[in-house]
DNA sequence: GATAAGTTGTGAATATATTCACGACAATTG
DNA sequence: CAATTGTCGTGAATATATTCACAACTTATC
């Protein structure tokens, strides 16, 4: 299944976005949609959608749409939304916390089994429905997990970063403002708050009006 | 200055990163580097860098590398860091807290000023040194602030946004599932975490290997 | 059942971004 | 001071992504 090289990485970004918003118009019962549609929802060009969709084949009708849950069901099957995919989380902080407690599990496939903190005033308590244990317990408890949300003090973060290759995390989901160093089969996808916010006021003074 | 429309949207977006970082060497007082250690700190190709460099024109020497203090000095000015930009926080949950204590100001041109929440717990207090006031007052006091975080729930969302919006602010920064909608001259980025975490797991598993 | 309105899928064009590869120059070494 | 090593800046090549524009088809309407 891997390595069908096939879709490109665009695509494969707005691919959960799909997913999420034609869930939610076949929780409304609607029974078919437009490119057009999904187009104004979720401000991504029609033709992109068209585009997208197609590298999966023939999804939609000519002059019908798509059929909402035909599409649902296949988006399904190619995200994998039928198994699992357990994720660790490291640092309980405030940042840490907002993920314990953002329901991710209802439509989707990801679920934070537990999560590692080295306050003992965290360890032992349950958030958000996770358990909370201590980062000395990370080794034994991590082994069949292979996701990450690193949510730890900047300071922390390549030594623990290095702690969860060792466990035989292959993904990260980076949050600190370090550009950790990881084997090259390890995936890091880093999300630095401080420099989205700057490059908002970047765009914002320098690129006047357009969209996006 | 705007609309000087010669940066690549991509170059625009590492500015913030490379100006950090060149920060962090000025601190540790080197004075000098080359495309290849910033690369490897940064894990951003060589090539890249010196191509998102030379839009500046030419600031580094042939066979030298670049000069930090002079490269510092010429990014502080180019992404204005010397006027700061104020911001305002809307919704004080476990995410907007983890931005309220965000030391942003250091290295940083963007301070939040300002928060607001509905809950009355809430108001009244100073969260890492900023004040939380009541959402209704959000008219009357965001009369000088061009751009807000969004960190509410996903149901307050576009009502929240046209508010903000009213008050004629121009950039967004949306933490919500909700792809809100603006008038096309404000700015909104979307960082949608559900779905940052489901792109990262759908990469491990049909991305194998390849870096970034 | 003919016409009008709406829609997809996609070839081709265009736009954007990255990477290669090398000439020109700087610094260092012996 | 010659030789070596390291570096930038950039033309050209390549790779990736978006957008245009239209034939082919569906549905709705009268």
């Amino acid at each position: 299944m891997p390595n069908q090289h096939k879709i490109p990485q665009a695509t494969a970004k707005r691919l959960p976005l799909y997913y999420r918003f034609l869930n939610n118009l076949h929780l409304q019962g609607k029974s078919r949609v437009s490119s057009k549609e999904l187009s104004d929802a979720i401000k991504v060009d029609s033709a992109t959608i068209r585009r997208d969709f197609s590298y999966f084949g023939a999804l939609g009708k000519k002059g019908y749409g798509y059929n909402v849950e035909y599409l649902l069901g296949f988006f399904r099957k190619t995200l994998d939304q039928d198994e699992n995919t357990p994720v660790a989380l490291i640092g309980v902080g405030n940042l840490g916390t907002a993920f314990l407690n953002y329901n991710f599990t209802k439509n989707n496939n990801t679920r934070i089994e537990m999560a590692f903190d080295a306050d003992m005033g965290k360890v032992g308590h349950m958030i958000g429905n996770v358990p909370v244990y201590h980062i000395d317990e990370l080794e034994e408890r991590m082994t069949d997990i292979k996701a990450a949300i690193l949510t730890v003090p900047v300071s922390e973060a390549q030594q623990i970063t290095d702690r969860l290759v060792e466990t035989g995390v292959n993904g990260i989901l980076n949050f600190t403002p370090a550009r950790i160093t990881v084997p090259e089969d390890v995936r890091v996808h880093h999300i630095d708050l401080a420099v989205e916010l700057q490059s908002l006021v970047y765009f914002m003074k320098h690129y006047p009006l357009d969209q996006e």
